[in-house]
DNA sequence: CTATTAGTAGACTGATCGGTCTAGTTTTGG
DNA sequence: CCAAAACTAGACCGATCAGTCTACTAATAG
Protein backbone atom coordinates (compact mmCIF):
# COMPACT_ATOMS: atom_id res chain seq x y z
CA UNK A 1 0.00 0.00 0.00
CA UNK A 2 3.07 2.53 -0.53
CA UNK A 3 3.24 4.14 3.06
CA UNK A 4 5.22 6.73 3.37
CA UNK A 5 7.31 5.89 -0.13
CA UNK A 6 7.73 2.49 1.66
CA UNK A 7 9.54 0.93 -1.48
CA UNK A 8 6.65 -1.66 -0.93
CA UNK A 9 5.89 -1.51 -5.12
CA UNK A 10 3.21 -0.90 -7.20
CA UNK A 11 -0.12 -0.11 -5.14
CA UNK A 12 -1.40 -3.51 -7.65
CA UNK A 13 -0.58 -5.93 -4.93
CA UNK A 14 -3.78 -6.80 -4.34
CA UNK A 15 -6.60 -8.89 -6.60
CA UNK A 16 -9.58 -7.30 -5.15
CA UNK A 17 -12.66 -8.95 -6.56
CA UNK A 18 -10.99 -12.55 -7.66
CA UNK A 19 -10.13 -10.90 -10.88
CA UNK A 20 -6.54 -11.82 -12.24
CA UNK A 21 -4.59 -8.46 -12.73
CA UNK A 22 -3.15 -8.27 -16.47
CA UNK A 23 -0.25 -10.60 -17.84
CA UNK A 24 2.25 -7.15 -17.36
CA UNK A 25 1.40 -6.02 -14.55
CA UNK A 26 1.93 -9.59 -13.12
CA UNK A 27 5.51 -9.99 -14.85
CA UNK A 28 6.11 -6.66 -13.55
CA UNK A 29 4.80 -7.85 -9.91
CA UNK A 30 6.71 -10.87 -9.73
CA UNK A 31 10.19 -9.26 -11.00
CA UNK A 32 10.13 -6.87 -8.04
CA UNK A 33 9.78 -9.21 -5.52
CA UNK A 34 12.03 -11.86 -7.08
CA UNK A 35 14.86 -9.18 -7.71
CA UNK A 36 14.31 -7.87 -3.94
CA UNK A 37 15.25 -10.69 -2.77
CA UNK A 38 18.10 -11.88 -4.90
CA UNK A 39 18.96 -9.38 -7.21
CA UNK A 40 18.97 -9.16 -10.83
CA UNK A 41 21.55 -11.23 -12.45
CA UNK A 42 20.38 -14.26 -10.34
CA UNK A 43 16.59 -14.46 -10.93
CA UNK A 44 15.73 -15.93 -14.10
CA UNK A 45 13.24 -15.36 -17.08
CA UNK A 46 11.76 -18.57 -16.22
CA UNK A 47 11.25 -18.28 -12.13
CA UNK A 48 10.00 -14.61 -13.33
CA UNK A 49 7.64 -16.28 -16.00
CA UNK A 50 6.20 -19.48 -13.54
CA UNK A 51 5.86 -16.28 -10.64
CA UNK A 52 3.53 -14.83 -12.73
CA UNK A 53 2.31 -17.85 -14.15
CA UNK A 54 2.53 -16.46 -17.62
CA UNK A 55 4.29 -18.23 -20.95
CA UNK A 56 7.17 -16.82 -22.43
CA UNK A 57 5.85 -15.47 -25.42
CA UNK A 58 4.16 -12.95 -23.35
CA UNK A 59 6.98 -11.55 -22.07
CA UNK A 60 8.55 -10.90 -24.78
CA UNK A 61 5.70 -9.17 -26.49
CA UNK A 62 4.98 -6.70 -23.76
CA UNK A 63 8.97 -6.52 -22.98
CA UNK A 64 10.16 -6.76 -26.38
CA UNK A 65 13.73 -6.06 -24.79
CA UNK A 66 13.20 -8.36 -22.34
CA UNK A 67 14.68 -9.02 -18.78
CA UNK A 68 15.59 -5.50 -18.67
CA UNK A 69 12.57 -3.60 -20.25
CA UNK A 70 11.22 -5.29 -17.18
CA UNK A 71 13.60 -3.73 -14.71
CA UNK A 72 12.95 -0.50 -16.68
CA UNK A 73 8.77 -0.84 -16.58
CA UNK A 74 9.18 -1.63 -12.65
CA UNK A 75 11.79 1.39 -11.82
CA UNK A 76 8.92 3.88 -13.57
CA UNK A 77 6.47 2.24 -11.65
CA UNK A 78 8.18 2.23 -8.27
CA UNK A 79 8.82 6.21 -9.37
CA UNK A 80 5.41 7.12 -9.84
CA UNK A 81 4.50 5.07 -6.59
CA UNK A 82 7.02 6.80 -4.30
CA UNK A 83 6.44 10.27 -5.92
CA UNK A 84 2.82 10.26 -5.37
CA UNK A 85 3.19 8.66 -1.71
CA UNK A 86 5.21 11.16 -0.54
CA UNK A 87 3.25 14.45 -2.36
CA UNK A 88 0.28 13.03 -0.42
CA UNK A 89 2.37 13.13 2.64
CA UNK A 90 3.57 16.68 1.59
CA UNK A 91 -0.01 17.03 0.96
CA UNK A 92 -1.62 16.34 5.04
CA UNK A 93 0.72 18.70 6.89
CA UNK A 94 1.42 16.68 9.61
CA UNK A 95 4.87 17.16 11.86
CA UNK A 96 8.12 16.42 9.71
CA UNK A 97 9.99 14.76 12.48
CA UNK A 98 7.29 12.05 13.28
CA UNK A 99 7.21 11.71 8.92
CA UNK A 100 10.53 10.94 8.44
CA UNK A 101 10.50 8.72 11.76
CA UNK A 102 7.53 6.98 10.26
CA UNK A 103 9.29 6.49 7.08
CA UNK A 104 11.99 4.65 8.76
CA UNK A 105 9.83 2.25 10.65
CA UNK A 106 7.58 1.19 7.86
CA UNK A 107 11.08 0.00 6.29
CA UNK A 108 12.16 -1.62 8.92
CA UNK A 109 8.24 -3.34 9.39
CA UNK A 110 8.86 -4.44 5.43
CA UNK A 111 12.01 -5.94 6.39
CA UNK A 112 11.05 -7.64 9.67
CA UNK A 113 7.49 -8.79 7.88
CA UNK A 114 9.58 -10.12 4.83
CA UNK A 115 11.88 -11.73 7.26
CA UNK A 116 14.75 -9.73 5.94
CA UNK A 117 13.78 -11.60 2.67
CA UNK A 118 13.55 -8.51 0.11
CA UNK A 119 15.73 -5.64 -0.07
CA UNK A 120 15.20 -1.81 -1.82
CA UNK A 121 14.40 -2.08 -5.34
CA UNK A 122 16.70 0.93 -6.74
CA UNK A 123 19.78 -0.12 -4.60
CA UNK A 124 19.51 -3.22 -5.50
CA UNK A 125 19.58 -2.58 -9.92
CA UNK A 126 21.79 -0.04 -8.65
CA UNK A 127 24.85 -1.77 -7.82
CA UNK A 128 24.09 -4.66 -10.42
CA UNK A 129 23.50 -2.82 -13.34
CA UNK A 130 25.11 0.63 -14.10
CA UNK A 131 28.25 0.02 -15.19
CA UNK A 132 27.29 -2.29 -18.16
CA UNK A 133 23.51 -2.06 -19.02
CA UNK A 134 22.23 1.43 -20.21
CA UNK A 135 19.12 1.20 -20.27
CA UNK A 136 18.59 0.61 -16.32
CA UNK A 137 20.87 2.61 -15.69
CA UNK A 138 19.18 6.14 -17.37
CA UNK A 139 16.27 4.64 -15.80
CA UNK A 140 17.53 4.89 -12.31
CA UNK A 141 18.79 7.89 -12.76
CA UNK A 142 15.85 9.32 -14.19
CA UNK A 143 13.88 7.96 -10.81
CA UNK A 144 16.65 9.12 -8.65
CA UNK A 145 15.92 12.85 -9.69
CA UNK A 146 12.13 12.68 -9.43
CA UNK A 147 12.08 10.73 -5.87
CA UNK A 148 14.66 13.30 -4.69
CA UNK A 149 12.69 15.94 -6.01
CA UNK A 150 9.42 14.86 -4.23
CA UNK A 151 11.44 14.12 -1.26
CA UNK A 152 12.67 18.06 -2.19
CA UNK A 153 9.31 19.16 -2.59
CA UNK A 154 8.34 17.58 0.96
CA UNK A 155 11.04 19.90 2.95
CA UNK A 156 9.83 22.89 1.01
CA UNK A 157 6.29 22.29 1.57
CA UNK A 158 7.39 22.33 5.71
CA UNK A 159 9.27 25.69 5.26
CA UNK A 160 12.50 24.79 3.99
CA UNK A 161 14.61 26.83 1.08
CA UNK A 162 14.48 24.90 -2.32
CA UNK A 163 18.61 24.56 -1.70
CA UNK A 164 18.13 22.99 2.00
CA UNK A 165 15.30 21.08 0.70
CA UNK A 166 17.09 19.52 -1.77
CA UNK A 167 20.04 18.34 0.49
CA UNK A 168 18.00 17.52 3.28
CA UNK A 169 15.77 15.39 0.35
CA UNK A 170 19.37 13.64 -0.31
CA UNK A 171 20.64 13.22 3.08
CA UNK A 172 17.39 11.91 4.11
CA UNK A 173 17.22 9.42 0.97
CA UNK A 174 20.81 8.33 1.55
CA UNK A 175 20.20 7.27 5.01
CA UNK A 176 17.35 5.50 4.96
CA UNK A 177 18.78 3.93 2.33
CA UNK A 178 21.75 2.71 3.57
CA UNK A 179 19.95 2.10 7.07
CA UNK A 180 18.03 -1.38 5.02
CA UNK A 181 21.55 -2.47 3.39
CA UNK A 182 22.59 -2.23 7.41
CA UNK A 183 19.61 -3.72 8.65
CA UNK A 184 19.25 -6.45 5.87
CA UNK A 185 23.05 -7.26 6.55
CA UNK A 186 22.88 -7.87 10.45
CA UNK A 187 19.29 -9.08 10.19
CA UNK A 188 18.44 -6.08 12.79
CA UNK A 189 16.23 -3.22 12.58
CA UNK A 190 18.73 -1.06 14.63
CA UNK A 191 20.47 0.93 12.04
CA UNK A 192 16.78 2.06 10.64
CA UNK A 193 15.42 2.91 13.93
CA UNK A 194 18.28 5.21 15.04
CA UNK A 195 18.21 6.95 11.60
CA UNK A 196 14.59 7.64 12.02
CA UNK A 197 15.30 9.34 15.23
CA UNK A 198 17.90 11.42 13.52
CA UNK A 199 16.54 12.52 11.15
CA UNK A 200 13.83 13.50 12.92
CA UNK A 201 15.83 15.25 15.22
CA UNK A 202 18.35 17.12 13.03
CA UNK A 203 16.07 17.45 9.72
CA UNK A 204 12.50 18.38 11.01
CA UNK A 205 13.28 22.21 11.81
CA UNK A 206 14.51 24.94 9.25
CA UNK A 207 17.23 26.14 11.35
CA UNK A 208 20.53 24.37 11.77
CA UNK A 209 20.91 23.00 8.12
CA UNK A 210 24.54 22.70 6.50
CA UNK A 211 27.05 25.13 5.37
CA UNK A 212 25.24 27.38 2.73
CA UNK A 213 26.91 27.53 -1.01
CA UNK B 1 45.27 2.17 0.25
CA UNK B 2 42.45 2.10 1.93
CA UNK B 3 42.42 5.55 3.08
CA UNK B 4 40.22 6.03 6.09
CA UNK B 5 37.60 2.87 5.77
CA UNK B 6 37.25 4.09 2.10
CA UNK B 7 36.33 0.17 0.76
CA UNK B 8 39.05 0.19 -1.50
CA UNK B 9 39.60 -3.43 -0.57
CA UNK B 10 42.97 -5.11 0.40
CA UNK B 11 46.47 -3.06 0.52
CA UNK B 12 47.58 -5.65 -1.74
CA UNK B 13 46.60 -3.68 -5.04
CA UNK B 14 50.22 -3.06 -5.67
CA UNK B 15 52.76 -5.47 -7.47
CA UNK B 16 55.63 -4.28 -5.14
CA UNK B 17 58.76 -5.69 -7.45
CA UNK B 18 57.61 -7.27 -10.41
CA UNK B 19 56.74 -9.96 -8.38
CA UNK B 20 53.08 -11.51 -8.85
CA UNK B 21 50.99 -12.08 -5.65
CA UNK B 22 50.07 -15.62 -4.80
CA UNK B 23 47.09 -16.99 -6.36
CA UNK B 24 44.79 -16.93 -3.78
CA UNK B 25 45.45 -13.27 -3.19
CA UNK B 26 44.92 -12.62 -6.87
CA UNK B 27 41.69 -14.73 -6.65
CA UNK B 28 40.62 -12.53 -3.75
CA UNK B 29 41.12 -9.57 -5.36
CA UNK B 30 39.74 -10.42 -8.57
CA UNK B 31 36.31 -11.39 -7.08
CA UNK B 32 36.38 -8.20 -5.39
CA UNK B 33 37.11 -5.97 -8.14
CA UNK B 34 34.04 -7.81 -10.29
CA UNK B 35 31.39 -7.85 -7.80
CA UNK B 36 31.86 -3.98 -7.23
CA UNK B 37 31.52 -3.56 -10.73
CA UNK B 38 28.55 -6.12 -11.51
CA UNK B 39 27.51 -7.54 -8.61
CA UNK B 40 27.94 -11.30 -7.46
CA UNK B 41 25.44 -13.54 -9.74
CA UNK B 42 26.43 -11.88 -12.57
CA UNK B 43 30.48 -12.53 -12.64
CA UNK B 44 31.17 -15.95 -13.36
CA UNK B 45 33.83 -18.25 -12.08
CA UNK B 46 35.10 -18.20 -16.08
CA UNK B 47 36.10 -14.24 -15.53
CA UNK B 48 37.03 -14.16 -12.11
CA UNK B 49 39.90 -17.20 -13.35
CA UNK B 50 40.64 -15.22 -16.45
CA UNK B 51 41.40 -11.73 -14.14
CA UNK B 52 43.11 -13.36 -11.41
CA UNK B 53 45.21 -15.24 -14.50
CA UNK B 54 44.86 -18.35 -12.74
CA UNK B 55 43.23 -22.04 -13.93
CA UNK B 56 40.00 -23.50 -12.83
CA UNK B 57 41.60 -26.26 -10.66
CA UNK B 58 43.61 -23.40 -8.40
CA UNK B 59 40.17 -21.67 -7.22
CA UNK B 60 38.67 -25.29 -5.94
CA UNK B 61 41.83 -26.10 -4.44
CA UNK B 62 42.08 -22.63 -2.23
CA UNK B 63 38.48 -22.30 -2.18
CA UNK B 64 36.68 -25.96 -2.23
CA UNK B 65 33.48 -24.50 -1.73
CA UNK B 66 33.95 -22.41 -4.78
CA UNK B 67 32.49 -19.24 -5.61
CA UNK B 68 30.81 -18.27 -2.15
CA UNK B 69 33.95 -18.98 -0.56
CA UNK B 70 35.60 -16.45 -2.20
CA UNK B 71 32.76 -14.38 -1.46
CA UNK B 72 33.37 -15.02 2.61
CA UNK B 73 37.22 -14.37 2.10
CA UNK B 74 36.68 -11.54 0.63
CA UNK B 75 34.95 -10.35 3.10
CA UNK B 76 37.49 -10.87 6.01
CA UNK B 77 39.86 -9.72 3.88
CA UNK B 78 38.14 -6.13 3.25
CA UNK B 79 36.85 -6.05 7.11
CA UNK B 80 40.26 -6.49 8.40
CA UNK B 81 40.70 -3.60 6.66
CA UNK B 82 38.40 -1.11 7.58
CA UNK B 83 38.83 -2.05 10.97
CA UNK B 84 42.34 -1.59 10.46
CA UNK B 85 41.92 1.68 8.81
CA UNK B 86 39.51 3.13 11.52
CA UNK B 87 41.49 1.71 14.43
CA UNK B 88 44.31 4.03 12.75
CA UNK B 89 41.94 7.09 12.39
CA UNK B 90 40.95 6.55 16.22
CA UNK B 91 44.89 6.93 16.52
CA UNK B 92 45.72 9.79 15.20
CA UNK B 93 43.47 11.99 17.36
CA UNK B 94 42.27 14.24 14.37
CA UNK B 95 38.93 16.62 14.51
CA UNK B 96 36.19 14.14 14.23
CA UNK B 97 34.38 16.43 11.56
CA UNK B 98 37.02 16.87 9.38
CA UNK B 99 37.35 12.69 9.78
CA UNK B 100 33.84 12.14 8.72
CA UNK B 101 34.09 14.80 5.95
CA UNK B 102 37.15 13.12 4.70
CA UNK B 103 35.72 9.51 4.18
CA UNK B 104 32.49 11.10 2.41
CA UNK B 105 35.26 13.10 0.39
CA UNK B 106 37.25 9.29 -0.25
CA UNK B 107 34.20 7.75 -1.05
CA UNK B 108 33.54 10.10 -3.38
CA UNK B 109 36.97 10.37 -5.21
CA UNK B 110 36.96 6.29 -5.52
CA UNK B 111 34.11 7.02 -7.54
CA UNK B 112 34.62 9.26 -9.82
CA UNK B 113 37.74 7.62 -10.38
CA UNK B 114 36.55 4.36 -11.37
CA UNK B 115 33.91 6.15 -13.29
CA UNK B 116 31.24 4.86 -11.25
CA UNK B 117 31.81 1.32 -12.26
CA UNK B 118 32.36 -0.23 -8.87
CA UNK B 119 30.30 -0.18 -5.80
CA UNK B 120 30.48 -1.19 -2.01
CA UNK B 121 31.54 -5.05 -1.81
CA UNK B 122 29.12 -5.36 1.38
CA UNK B 123 26.24 -3.59 0.01
CA UNK B 124 26.06 -5.85 -2.85
CA UNK B 125 26.45 -8.73 -1.20
CA UNK B 126 23.83 -7.75 1.32
CA UNK B 127 21.41 -7.67 -1.31
CA UNK B 128 22.25 -10.56 -3.50
CA UNK B 129 23.15 -13.06 -0.54
CA UNK B 130 21.24 -12.41 2.28
CA UNK B 131 17.96 -14.78 1.88
CA UNK B 132 19.73 -17.93 0.02
CA UNK B 133 23.30 -18.13 0.79
CA UNK B 134 23.83 -18.42 4.63
CA UNK B 135 27.96 -18.77 4.50
CA UNK B 136 27.59 -15.51 2.47
CA UNK B 137 24.50 -14.04 5.42
CA UNK B 138 26.87 -15.07 7.99
CA UNK B 139 29.96 -13.39 7.22
CA UNK B 140 28.08 -10.28 6.48
CA UNK B 141 26.45 -10.08 9.82
CA UNK B 142 30.18 -10.95 11.52
CA UNK B 143 31.48 -7.91 9.14
CA UNK B 144 28.69 -5.65 10.08
CA UNK B 145 29.72 -5.94 13.86
CA UNK B 146 33.43 -6.12 13.70
CA UNK B 147 33.28 -2.61 11.46
CA UNK B 148 30.03 -1.12 13.51
CA UNK B 149 32.04 -1.80 16.59
CA UNK B 150 35.54 -0.21 14.88
CA UNK B 151 33.51 2.87 14.33
CA UNK B 152 32.07 2.94 17.64
CA UNK B 153 35.64 2.56 18.86
CA UNK B 154 36.26 5.80 17.08
CA UNK B 155 33.29 7.92 18.59
CA UNK B 156 34.33 6.59 21.93
CA UNK B 157 38.15 7.66 21.53
CA UNK B 158 36.55 11.36 20.98
CA UNK B 159 34.78 11.42 23.74
CA UNK B 160 31.28 9.88 23.46
CA UNK B 161 29.68 7.28 25.95
CA UNK B 162 29.41 3.67 24.62
CA UNK B 163 25.69 3.85 23.56
CA UNK B 164 25.78 7.16 21.61
CA UNK B 165 29.17 5.75 19.94
CA UNK B 166 27.39 2.56 18.59
CA UNK B 167 24.48 4.88 17.73
CA UNK B 168 26.53 7.16 15.79
CA UNK B 169 28.64 4.48 14.71
CA UNK B 170 25.36 3.13 12.77
CA UNK B 171 24.24 6.14 11.38
CA UNK B 172 27.53 7.32 9.55
CA UNK B 173 27.66 3.86 8.13
CA UNK B 174 24.32 3.97 7.03
CA UNK B 175 24.81 7.47 5.82
CA UNK B 176 27.77 7.32 4.22
CA UNK B 177 26.71 3.70 2.71
CA UNK B 178 23.55 5.10 1.20
CA UNK B 179 25.05 8.16 -0.37
CA UNK B 180 27.33 6.16 -1.75
CA UNK B 181 24.51 3.81 -3.52
CA UNK B 182 22.92 7.45 -4.36
CA UNK B 183 25.75 8.54 -5.64
CA UNK B 184 26.14 5.71 -8.29
CA UNK B 185 22.45 5.97 -9.36
CA UNK B 186 22.58 9.34 -10.48
CA UNK B 187 26.49 9.41 -11.38
CA UNK B 188 26.97 12.33 -8.89
CA UNK B 189 29.17 12.66 -6.12
CA UNK B 190 26.33 15.63 -4.94
CA UNK B 191 24.87 12.92 -2.45
CA UNK B 192 28.17 12.13 -0.58
CA UNK B 193 28.97 15.77 -0.36
CA UNK B 194 25.79 16.60 1.11
CA UNK B 195 26.22 13.15 3.62
CA UNK B 196 30.13 14.25 4.53
CA UNK B 197 28.60 18.14 5.39
CA UNK B 198 25.85 16.36 7.47
CA UNK B 199 27.75 13.98 9.52
CA UNK B 200 30.87 16.29 10.64
CA UNK B 201 28.17 18.47 11.37
CA UNK B 202 25.79 17.01 13.61
CA UNK B 203 28.21 13.39 14.78
CA UNK B 204 31.06 15.41 16.10
CA UNK B 205 30.53 17.19 19.31
CA UNK B 206 29.27 14.62 22.05
CA UNK B 207 26.55 16.52 23.21
CA UNK B 208 22.95 16.84 20.95
CA UNK B 209 22.62 12.99 20.43
CA UNK B 210 19.62 11.72 20.33
CA UNK B 211 17.63 10.04 22.87
CA UNK B 212 19.06 7.93 25.34
CA UNK B 213 17.24 5.01 25.98
C1' DC C 1 -18.22 -12.88 -41.65
C1' DT C 2 -13.54 -11.66 -42.22
C1' DA C 3 -9.03 -9.44 -41.79
C1' DT C 4 -5.99 -7.60 -38.47
C1' DT C 5 -3.93 -7.05 -34.41
C1' DA C 6 -2.99 -8.36 -29.57
C1' DG C 7 -1.77 -11.77 -26.78
C1' DT C 8 -0.82 -16.67 -25.30
C1' DA C 9 1.75 -20.92 -25.57
C1' DG C 10 5.86 -23.48 -25.35
C1' DA C 11 9.47 -26.04 -28.02
C1' DC C 12 13.98 -24.99 -29.15
C1' DT C 13 18.86 -22.98 -29.43
C1' DG C 14 23.66 -21.81 -28.59
C1' DA C 15 26.07 -19.93 -24.83
C1' DT C 16 27.41 -20.00 -20.36
C1' DC C 17 26.82 -21.35 -15.65
C1' DG C 18 29.25 -23.48 -11.18
C1' DG C 19 31.34 -27.49 -10.06
C1' DT C 20 33.89 -32.15 -10.67
C1' DC C 21 37.55 -34.83 -11.98
C1' DT C 22 41.91 -36.64 -13.62
C1' DA C 23 46.51 -35.62 -14.62
C1' DG C 24 50.57 -33.13 -14.31
C1' DT C 25 53.97 -30.07 -11.92
C1' DT C 26 56.25 -27.88 -8.16
C1' DT C 27 57.44 -27.56 -3.45
C1' DT C 28 58.39 -29.41 0.92
C1' DG C 29 60.53 -32.24 4.39
C1' DG C 30 62.74 -36.30 5.93
C1' DC D 1 66.74 -39.00 -3.51
C1' DC D 2 62.16 -39.75 -2.94
C1' DA D 3 57.44 -39.71 -1.27
C1' DA D 4 53.82 -36.79 0.25
C1' DA D 5 51.56 -32.68 0.00
C1' DA D 6 50.51 -28.33 -2.23
C1' DC D 7 49.26 -26.45 -6.19
C1' DT D 8 48.41 -25.82 -11.29
C1' DA D 9 46.09 -27.15 -15.46
C1' DG D 10 42.12 -27.66 -18.24
C1' DA D 11 38.85 -31.07 -20.28
C1' DC D 12 34.40 -32.13 -19.20
C1' DC D 13 29.52 -32.27 -17.18
C1' DG D 14 24.48 -31.54 -16.61
C1' DA D 15 21.80 -27.56 -15.63
C1' DT D 16 20.31 -23.33 -16.70
C1' DC D 17 20.65 -18.94 -19.05
C1' DA D 18 18.21 -15.07 -22.14
C1' DG D 19 16.30 -14.86 -26.24
C1' DT D 20 14.02 -16.60 -30.89
C1' DC D 21 10.60 -18.67 -33.43
C1' DT D 22 6.38 -20.79 -35.06
C1' DA D 23 1.75 -21.92 -34.03
C1' DC D 24 -2.34 -20.95 -32.03
C1' DT D 25 -6.34 -18.33 -29.75
C1' DA D 26 -8.90 -14.05 -28.43
C1' DA D 27 -10.34 -9.70 -29.24
C1' DT D 28 -11.33 -5.83 -32.28
C1' DA D 29 -13.06 -3.42 -36.06
C1' DG D 30 -14.77 -2.65 -40.76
Amino acid sequence: MSWLDGNTSNGTDDAPAGRQAPTRDRLIRAFMHLVQQRGYAAVGTAEILKAATAPRGSLYHHFPTGKSGLAVAAIADLTDDIVYALHHAAGSKRNLGKLLNQMAAARAGWLRQTNWSEGPLFTVLTHEAVPHEPDIAAALIAASEAVTGAFADLFVTHGFTPDIARRHAQLARATLDGAMTLSRAARSSEALTEAGTFLALHLSKPDSSGTRS
